[in-house]
Formats: structure tokens, C-alpha cells, sequence
DNA sequence: TTTAATTACTGAACACTGTTTAGTAAGTTT
DNA sequence: AAACTTACTAAACAGTGTTCAGTAATTAAA
């Protein structure tokens, strides 16, 4: 049966070619100029033939998710090198606001827009609920040296510290700050992030 | 000149007409669902005529956006009743919290949604604020009863904290947590809310 | 009061969006 | 060579925000 083999494989690069030119477009030209008539344009396919491949665009932004999630746990890896757990909490945390804002839409993608996320045991989920895991595990090697009671809600609010950070800044909503001058938003950001490490640890 | 008096006050009951039909789309039916033929249909215009008072959708969305950050503004006022700056400031996060947790749409518009917040010197500018002067109000009264270096991160760092719980839940993130059995998750915000502001006080 | 100018409004179109369907042309099997 | 299957697309549908020419009513000027 060497032909279904090869039609399963033909039809498994068309799945990648549809999604990295997905993907390039989506870092390259913004979340907004990603329609599936621009993603079959660049390909010289008919809009039509994505839906052969993807159910709908949801499916598709999922892939996305998928791979932006994976990249993120790539940079996790290289980035919390140290040995001691806490060291290892300010790195990861630093590493994802960095993430954010060198990557703002693929962030859009994985933490803001809303279609996305829904499905459970999906690919997409997976990768992004390591990302979580790594957090919580980091989380839980500090055990006491964190001044909260459990590593549950610990994660919780580390999480919603960075995003909280990241987000707002994504979205613009920053300018009420009226920093002074043209400081950099990305230190202030960062600083916060040290702030804040600092504030939990004992 | 009674004539162009009438005229001038028609034009801003029609605009009044126009944002309230929107607002009540808005809070009813969802962004996805407020479109502007849908909105002219309710007023029972052209949806063209809409363009007569408003330049264009977003300058639509920025007056709901002043009226929600209005309303924000009032919540603020009544439920901060506390004289201990540290207990108002208690009342003021949970208050964010729970108006973002029962009116998601609004909080959407409000801190989400990418186009709105762009132009400065408007009114939902000023709305919004007004809202962000709240909290550095009180971050200054507690003074160093916070164990913060600078009012100013400290607003940032709060704020941060608030939205990235409100705003991971609201766009459905908070799944990866895998909550025990059917626990509310508007009390684990309140509860990570609780816990933050012990955390920074001293 | 009749005519001219201004105002308020709309129908229809434009350029987009995601999505579905009927039909065609090529490849594969019999 | 005929029958079947696969891969693909043109065209349409229903929706979006937005613009513009044209109409009807109101106001101002003659």
C-alpha cells in the first residue's frame, strides 16, 4: 500500500504548508491581515481547499496556539537555567514577559484571543498546559521560601502577575501610567516582575 | 437663533439614541453581535446614518467605553467605604475583580479589546483615568504600610494582578489550572486577591 | 409666497470576511 | 477503456464596516 502512504504524507505537507505560511503571515503581517483568502493567496491555493485540510479557521489558530505554546517551553528551557528554585521563578518569569513583548501576537493568540483554548486533549492544550506545569513545578521546588500557602494559587497568581503585565501593555492600556519621559516600558515591566519576586520570597 | 439650538439638541438625543441601542446590544447580546446593522436595525435607521453622528465604529466603542468606565467609577465610589486606606485598597481589588466577573463584555471593552484606548484627551480617557487615579489614590494614602518602593510601580503591580486574574478567566485561560470537583472559581480570585494584599502589606 | 439652499436620511454599492456546494479535471482501480 | 475516487476550484451565501449619490423635508432668502 504504497500509495495511501504517500497520499497520508502528500496531505500531511499540505497541513504544513498551509500552516507555516500561516504562521509567517500571522508573525509578519499582524493577526488582522491573517485571512484564510490571504493564507490561500500566498500558497496559490483556493480559499476553498484550506477547509480540505482544516475544518475551520478555529482549527487553524489552533495549530498556531500549538506551535507558539512549543516555542514558548523551547525558550523556558534554554532560559531557567539556574540551580536554585527561586533564581529559577525570577528567569521564568522574566523569560515570559520578554516573550510577550518580543512576540506580541503570537501572545494574542496563546493567552488573549478568544476563539482558541476551547478543546480539551488537543495539541494546542497539551503544550500549553506544560507551560503551566513548568511554572507550578518550579513553584513547588521553592516550597516555603514562598510566602504563600499553597502552590496551587501561588501559580495562579504568579501567572496572572506577568500576564496582568504583559497584557496591558499589549493592549495599549498603559498610557494612563504617563511615565515620565521615554523610559522604557520594558524595564518597568521587568522591574515590576523583580518587584514582585522579591515580595513573595522569604 | 432657537432654530440651530433645537438642532444641536436633536443631533445629541439622536447620538444618545444611538449609544444607548448600542449599549444594550453590548450587555445583552455581546460584542460579536453588536454590528452596526444590527444596531441600526434596533433604532430602526440606515445604517448609514449612523456615520452622521458617529466618524466610525471605533469612535462608537470609546463611548461605551467612557460609559463603562463611568460605571466603574460609580461601583468604586459606593463600595470603598472603609477608613483604613489598606482595607480600602482590599475593597478596591475585589470590587475590580467581581465587576469584571459579572460584566465580561464590558471588561472586554474595557481592558481587552484592541482598538479603543487610543486617542488621548476623550472622555473615556479621562473615565478610565479616573478609575486608575482611584487606585494610586489609595496606593499613596497606605503610604509604607505597603511593602512597596514607589506608589507608582505599586499601582502598576496591583492593577497587573487584578487583570491577570480577571482577564486569564474572562477569555477562558484559567482551565489549565484543572480545579477539584466544581469549585467557584470567583471565590479563588478573591481568595488570590486576598492573599496578594496580605502579601504586600506589612 | 415662491424659490433657493441646507439638512437629514437612505439604497445601493464596494471591498472585505468565513464558509458551503456543485462541478471539473486528474489520478487510481477495475 | 471504463468506472470510480480524489484534489481542487469557481461561484455563491450571508455577514461585516464604510462610502456616496440621490431624495425628501426643512429652513432661508427673494
Amino acid at each position: 500500500m504504497g500509495i495511501s502512504d504517500r497520499k497520508e504524507r502528500e496531505k500531511q505537507e499540505m497541513r504544513k504548508l498551509i500552516m507555516n505560511a500561516a504562521m509567517e503571515m500571522f508573525v509578519k503581517e499582524g493577526y488582522e491581515k491573517t485571512s484564510l483568502r490571504n493564507i490561500a493567496d500566498k500558497i496559490e491555493y483556493s480559499p476553498a481547499t484550506i477547509y480540505l485540510y482544516y475544518k475551520d479557521k478555529d482549527e487553524l489558530l489552533w495549530g498556531l496556539q500549538a506551535e507558539a505554546f512549543g516555542k514558548l517551553n523551547e525558550i523556558f528551557q534554554t532560559s531557567v537555567t539556574a540551580t536554585d528554585p527561586v533564581k529559577q521563578l525570577e528567569q521564568l518569569t522574566k523569560t515570559y514577559v520578554e516573550f510577550g513583548m518580543n512576540n506580541p501576537d503570537l501572545y494574542d493568540l496563546m493567552f488573549i484571543i478568544r476563539s482558541p483554548m476551547n478543546v480539551k486533549d488537543d495539541e494546542s492544550w497539551q503544550n500549553g498546559s506544560n507551560a503551566f506545569k513548568f511554572l507550578t513545578d518550579v513553584i513547588e521546588r521553592c516550597g516555603d521560601r514562598l510566602r504563600y500557602k499553597d502552590a496551587k494559587t501561588a501559580a495562579l497568581s504568579c501567572w496572572a502577575m506577568v500576564h496582568g503585565l504583559v497584557s496591558l501593555n499589549v493592549r495599549g492600556r498603559c498610557k494612563v501610567l504617563e511615565l515620565p519621559g521615554e523610559e522604557d516600558i520594558n524595564k518597568i515591566l521587568i522591574q515590576s516582575v523583580d518587584e514582585y519576586i522579591e515580595l513573595i520570597t522569604r
